[in-house]
DNA sequence: AAATCGTGGTA
DNA sequence: TTACCAAGATT
């Protein structure tokens, strides 16, 4: 039987219920699109039901202030796919007078939105045959036809693409690329894929060669690079604190953090009060308290961050003039918000 | 074009 | 505990 007809009565039969698989209306399927890049379906969910309450049209989600969508999107990571969301939202209530673009060729302009993205929405919302090629099409095919070429090189992405552009299903397209998606997820797994009860069994190259281990092949590993975190909790007499806001370049852009010295490596109480950031901070006579004895290590990506707050005690300061009671409206790292959560109960 | 960007789940 | 990786995009 043809690849595709297999794959969609396999979904026919498996296929997860999703909220966002209720419409056709390409605002919702964006905004899914958008927060399940990289994402599992579990944890980005919530997020979705909060958005679709909270912004029901494009208009909405266009009239409201960037930390208030960073607030929403707070916890669920990449936070530059929220500032895109946001700026193509305004971007389509502005000049495009609310009309999602109804291409892929117009749909993959709108910033943030790559290949597979547009290939989604085209696909999904307009029946535009674009083949969708994310971890689980990767995975998938690579194993149906024993593919060793690497999918994170140039070569094996235009491979794949092209693969599945030719698999796709014309009549269906938007099914035909969301069986894929989810055959790979829920049953051609990473691990354990259940081969046993597999429809493709009698014809998938990486299982009659036990290759499905081996299967996708990905090369290079990411480094991740050390850095040290001293973050500056301050308290005033009168329940004030500082939040800066994180701008430039690297990671949580947009978002809230305390003060922070960075190092070079783990300092000590005497390290930071002889250092000339916090010289500049607190000319005043302040008290100083680790607040952590032992180190946080925060994992990123890229990065693992060794983290020290350090609690900040004194009168009064100039700079300081945010109620700790606001904190909680600032967008934040999960960093950041553990420790609050934290401090609050030892509070 | 390789590096970078979060967080949480799984084995 | 570490390694992998999840509906990728940007620079």
């Amino acid at each position: 039987m043809k690849f595709s007809n297999t794959l969609v009565y396999w979904y026919l039969q498996n296929n997860r219920e999703l909220p966002w698989r209720k419409s056709k209306n390409p605002y919702f399927i964006w905004l899914s699109e958008i927060m399940l890049q990289q994402t599992r379906v579990a944890q980005g969910l919530g997020y979705y039901l909060k958005f679709t309450s909270t912004f029901p049209t494009v208009f909405d989600l266009a009239k409201a202030e960037e930390s208030t969508v960073l607030k929403m999107w707070q916890g669920l990571g990449y936070y530059s796919r929220a500032r895109n969301l946001h700026f193509s939202a305004k971007h389509i209530a502005q000049e495009l007078n609310g009309e999602f673009p109804t291409s892929y060729a117009e749909i993959i302009k709108l910033k943030g939105i790559g290949d597979y993205t547009a290939s989604a929405i085209a696909s999904i919302c307009f029946n535009e045959p674009t083949a969708v090629v994310d971890g689980n099409v990767y995975r998938v095919l690579s194993r149906y036809f024993g593919i060793k070429t690497a999918t994170n090189s140039a070569s094996g992405i235009k491979e794949f693409k092209t693969l599945a552009q030719t698999l796709i299903d014309p009549s269906q397209p938007g099914t035909y690329n969301q069986a894929l998606m989810d055959f790979g997820a829920l049953h051609c797994k990473p691990q354990n894929p259940l081969c046993v009860s597999c429809p493709f069994s009698d014809s998938c190259v990486a299982l009659e060669k036990k290759l499905t281990k081996e299967l996708p092949v990905k090369d290079k590993k990411i480094k991740v690079k050390k850095r040290y975190f001293n973050f500056l909790v301050i308290k005033t007499a009168n329940n004030k604190t500082i939040l800066t806001e994180r701008t430039g370049k690297g990671i949580w852009q947009g978002l809230y953090q305390f003060p922070l010295i960075e190092c070079e490596k783990t300092v000590n109480q005497k390290e930071i009060i002889d250092s000339e950031e916090f010289a500049n901070l607190f000319p005043d006579e302040t008290t100083l308290s680790l607040f952590n004895s032992k180190e946080i290590v925060h994992k990123l990506s890229h990065q693992h961050l060794y983290t020290q707050f350090w609690i900040v005690e004194t009168k009064t300061l100039k700079n300081a003039d945010i109620l700790w009671e606001n904190i909680q409206d600032f967008p934040v790292p999960v960093l950041i918000a553990n420790f609050l959560k934290a401090f609050e109960i030892v509070k």
